[in-house]
DNA sequence: TAGATTGTTAATCGATTAACAATC
DNA sequence: TAGATTGTTAATCGATTAACAATC
């Protein structure tokens, strides 16, 4: 059996966001070919991953939304709030502190972390923390996931003070790409990269 | 011949930023071998990548430094400055408006659209102008790539704008996943399916 | 020359797609 | 039953890697 890997999971989260449409409109079952329209992907390839996640549908009856929905939750930790924090409270990261999505998606920030003393604030709605008290707020509240959104500079200085805590994840803002390892997944977000690319590929 | 996918064209900026960083090093000329280590690929990669878009070196000498810099600037249209628009100008949009990276990295962000007149503003330093004059002044600058950071809400009507005007590349921060076409190239990056993405990742 | 590196061809790998038996 | 859809196996496709001849 091939693992899941990253594209597959994205599907996985798709797809749910359109059961969840679905749903609400009253949909109770759904065949795989019209999740493959939904996504623009073959029926088949909706059909091998559900089948890699033990996903059952009925031969000739397609698959009952509710089950899928709730299947999925499941797989993708849906059940309960997702919690995370955001490191380095610049502009991009106050952006991200507020950003209305992570909320309707049930992710929420509970925590920013920043060494300027000019922005840190333990008293606002989400509290913005010194760094250095990182380690010890992430072993106490349980949050695994951080978003980094420092200067570049401070980007390697960050990395070590995350890989030393109990974060297992990281979504990259920096230029820097970092590699993660076996106890910390890292995905780098590089912007100013997305932007080159799109020059060239509008050439 | 293997078209240039997405992910070749990211290396070749990656090799890019390597490659400056060893000219301001002083380096005059680097190995295969030397540019995957830098980027965690393959040598052979790196030799397959540069096949592919005629960046020559020499049988035991490598390649020139200076050279390979020239070219890539030249591939990746780094030559002139990088002139961009920013379509929705709230939290997100607003912090990326000032992203510092997007300067060093010669990409210049001209004006931001917004419908809101409250936020509307053509003296300021990065002016912010009504969306309904967009498509004449996307054809006036000469601009063809779009970051679109407005509400889910408003994505696909703002996409049909940018469809018409002379937009030719959009970077999509809406959770809507929009398609593209011959005529323009979509990248999404949608924040909250990539913190999804991790946390399975990292159970 | 001997050793090292490029550039390219062939092999491998993994993901997607096509096909179809099972079956409702 | 006849028709339609799942679930899985085999075929395809494309990208990466290994191997090596060419050659500096």
């Amino acid at each position: 059996m091939t693992a899941a890997n990253r594209e597959t999971v994205n599907r996985l989260s798709n797809y749910r966001k359109v059961l969840i449409k679905l749903k609400s409109l009253g949909f109770q079952k759904v065949f795989s070919d019209n999740l493959a329209d939904a996504l623009g992907v073959s029926a088949a390839q909706v059909r091998k991953d559900f089948s890699l996640f033990g996903l059952t549908g009925n031969k000739k009856g397609g698959y009952q939304v509710c089950y899928l929905i709730d299947k999925l939750n499941e797989i993708l930790g849906k059940h309960e709030e997702q919690r995370i924090i955001i490191v380095g409270c610049g502009k991009l990261g106050n952006a991200l502190m507020g950003h209305n999505r992570f909320v309707r998606e049930g992710i929420k920030v509970v925590a920013g972390f920043d060494t300027d003393p000019a922005i840190i604030d333990p008293e606002a709605r989400v509290p913005i923390h010194d760094l250095s008290t990182l380690p010890e707020f992430v072993a106490g509240e349980h949050v695994r996931i951080a978003i980094m959104t420092v200067p570049e500079g401070a980007a390697n200085h960050v990395y070590e003070i995350l890989l030393e805590s109990d974060i297992r994840g990281i979504l990259n803002f920096t230029p820097v790409q970092l590699k993660g390892n076996e106890h910390c997944v890292v995905h780098n977000v590089n912007l100013a990269l997305e932007i080159e690319n799109l020059f060239y590929f509008t050439k």
